[in-house]
DNA sequence: CAAAAAAAGATAGTAATACTATTATAAAAA
DNA sequence: TTTTTATAATAGTATTACTATCTTTTTTTG
């Protein structure tokens, strides 16, 4: 069987639904595939509409500004992890199992055969990683925040928030091990590539190396250490 | 008794040292203020050379740009915790308490009355939960790690690192653990401020009550939940 | 199918950023 | 006092991050 994921994203985000038109998905495909080659900072969307054969004033019609698409791009993701933890926990009962199956699906580096998508997950994955807090860590987060635009995030947390909270009903920082879980994958994972002195997963560079320690900090904090 | 704290910063981080002349000082310290109340996005050189009645060209004599001046100014904030924590740990011989020393530290908000420095450390306190992944989060990682850049946050994660195997030889993730605790620290701040359904914390909005999170997060991990 | 509406392309232009270069002047060191 | 060095003043360039306008193409709808 082969599934299809797709998501209703924010209308906040764009000006011009990418998803309604050929030449949007060529940008929201480009700009993925251009940002995880060279990165957000030197990403602009000249560059961008060169590599689409568009030009800039069309892909300003549809993003107000690069960081507007960033925030498109991993809010997607964000979504479709979401959407995996759902699927994929859908036939387990026990806690310690499912919180095992999160941490699995959080360092899940490539999932091309699992699910078909719009967007390569492997490149969103490799952006998430590398770009995922710039989405946040800028002066208008809070006007962001506002009109919901880290709701996939959010959404995300706290589903595995209250996965704690019930394998655990005492444990008081549920939402803080929620967001430091997956910030901790993210990091981590970043390390282990570039800064390789404060992980322990260098010599393998294997995402899934990294699994056990989030169980063990996870598994840690919420009592069964 | 009043303490004074000094570091040597790298040479690859200027290209005249700022510590040597008035204006050099005159740029670092008010780039703390400017980065502090505007946010490294908005941060220029020009906007600090009118600041300080200076010129553009006065600044780039002294930083080729200003992402080398927030490497400069991180640098120094984690030298800074860096000393703390040599100095704080001193006299205690329990791993226990110089561990819940050390995430007492690293959440310290204010520290203004303890130890005289060239810089605020409060207005770096900020800087530092707001834009400090941005010293790391972008394509020259690797070449700015050639040239030790990130040393003062390595040393300082590194000591945590020991700090953990000093507390339990067996543990086989100190240095992500030590890692994974200055970066929670970190960004449960930020999210108490911005993101709060991510966090436990936003009613009080009390850097403390970050503390118990994280006294939990690490001994569960050691061993100890 | 034709007319109207909407989208895209082509092109131009602006303000700001991120620099580099040059010369004159002032301050510090030899 | 001369030489060196630092700074100020000014100018200039390439790129970025947009906005505006007009034409052509495509799509919608009556």
């Amino acid at each position: 069987m082969q599934l299809d994921f797709k998501v209703k994203m924010n209308e906040n985000l764009y000006l011009r639904d990418p998803e309604g038109t050929d030449i949007g998905k060529q940008i929201v495909r480009g700009g993925v595939k251009m940002i995880a080659e060279i990165g957000y900072e030197l990403f602009t969307f000249k560059k961008l509409a060169n590599a689409i054969n568009s030009t800039e004033a069309t892909v300003y019609r549809y993003f107000e500004n690069k960081h507007r698409l960033l925030i498109y791009l991993i809010d997607w993701y964000w979504s479709f992890l979401e959407f995996q933890v759902v699927f994929q926990l859908n036939n387990i009962n026990d806690t310690t199992e499912k919180i095992k199956k999160v941490i699995d699906i959080l360092v899940w580096e490539d999932n091309a055969d699992t699910i078909k998508s719009e967007l390569d997950t492997k490149l969103l994955f490799y952006i998430a990683m590398a770009e995922g807090s710039k989405t946040y860590l800028s002066k208008d987060v809070d006007d962001n925040n506002k009109v919901l635009l880290y709701k996939p995030y959010k959404d995300l947390c706290t589903r595995i928030a209250n996965l704690f909270r019930e394998h655990n009903p005492n444990y008081k920082y549920a939402n803080s091990l929620a967001s430091t879980l997956v910030e901790t994958a993210r990091l981590q994972y970043y390390f282990m590539h570039h800064l390789p002195t404060l992980s322990n997963f260098a010599n393998k560079k294997n995402p899934k190396e990294i699994e056990a320690f989030l169980v063990n900090i996870v598994f840690g904090a919420l009592g069964e250490g």
